[in-house]
DNA sequence: CTTGAACCTCTACCTGCTGTAGCTTGTATC
DNA sequence: GATACAAGCTACAGCAGGTAGAGGTTCAAG
C-alpha cells in the first residue's frame, strides 16, 4: 500500500496534482486508511505514470482519458489509439510552425533595431504597425 | 469618438476582451457617453492595436505592459525594449526545441506501431514506460 | 507518549480570455 | 413621437491544468 506522497515522489507529480486527477476522474478513488488517508496499489502507480508520461508528450487530459479507456479494452483495434497520437502529432507540428514564424519575426525585429532612444526604436515601431510584419501570425502562438 | 464595437472590429478583438484589458489596467478607462457607454479616441485604438499585435507575437500581458510603459518615455534608452524582445525570442526558441523533441518522439511511436490489437499497441507501451523514450522531455511542452 | 512530517478538506488563485444572464442605451425607420 | 432591434452595460462563471495556503488530523519513529 502506497501513500500519496510515495506516488508523488515516484512519478514526479505534486501531491495536489494527484488529488486533482482524482477529482476530475482521471485517477480512481483509492482505498483509505483507518484514519482516512489515501492508500494506493501498484496499478495506480502505473496509471499515474502513464498519465504523466502522456502529459510530457503534450497530450491533453481529455486525450489521455481516451487513451486510458482504450487501453482498458485490449481486444479492440488500436486504430483509435493511432488516431489520437496522429492528432497530437499534427497539433505539435502546427504549434512548431506557428512558433517558427514568430521566431523569424522576432529575430528580424531585433536585428533591425540599432537605435538607442526609445523614440526611434524599430521594435516598438513594428509592434505598433502590423503592416511591417512579413509573417502571417493571425493567432496567438500557444 | 469610437464605440467599443468599432474598436473591436478594427483590431480583431472581442468586445469582452477590451473590457478585460481595461479591468486589468492595460487599457485606460475611456470617457463615457451620457448613457454610460464607453467612447474611445484614436490613441486608444493605436494602443489596442499595439497590444493585439504584441499578443500575436506571443508576448505576455505583463511584457506588453512593460513595453507600453517604455514607449511612454521616448527619451530613454531602448535597451530595455531590446531585452524584453530578446527574452521573448529565447522563450519561443525554447518552446520550439521542446516541441521538436516531442514531434520526434511521437513520430517514432507512430512508426513503430503496426499492431492491430490494443493489447499489442506499441504506442500505449511507450506511454506506459518512460524508459522506452529516447527524447529528454522533462517538462510538459507549452 | 510525544513529536513532527505527512496527510486531510476546502478554497482561492494563476493566464488570457470567453460566454451567459438580465438589463439599458442608441439609432434608424415609420 | 413610437417602436424595433442592435449594441452596449455589469456581474459573474467557466475553460485548461494545475498550484498555494489555511487550518486541522493522522501516522510512524523514538
Amino acid at each position: 500500500m502506497l501513500t500519496i506522497g510515495t506516488l508523488a515522489k515516484r512519478t514526479g507529480t505534486k501531491v495536489q496534482t494527484i488529488r486533482y486527477y482524482e477529482q476530475i476522474g482521471l485517477m480512481p478513488e483509492p482505498g483509505r486508511s483507518e484514519g482516512g488517508q489515501r492508500r494506493y496499489r501498484d496499478a495506480d502507480l502505473d496509471r499515474l505514470a502513464f498519465i504523466r508520461h502522456s502529459r510530457q508528450l503534450g497530450f491533453s487530459l481529455e486525450a489521455i482519458r481516451e487513451l486510458l479507456d482504450l487501453s482498458d479494452s485490449p481486444e479492440r483495434s488500436c486504430a483509435q489509439v493511432d488516431a489520437v497520437a496522429q492528432k497530437q502529432l499534427r497539433e505539435v507540428e502546427d504549434r512548431i510552425a506557428r512558433l517558427e514564424a514568430l521566431r523569424v519575426e522576432l529575430q528580424r525585429m531585433l536585428s533591425e533595431c540599432s537605435a538607442d532612444r526609445v523614440a526611434d526604436c524599430r521594435i516598438l515601431e513594428v509592434l505598433r504597425d502590423h503592416e511591417e510584419c512579413l509573417a502571417d501570425h493571425g493567432r496567438p502562438a500557444t
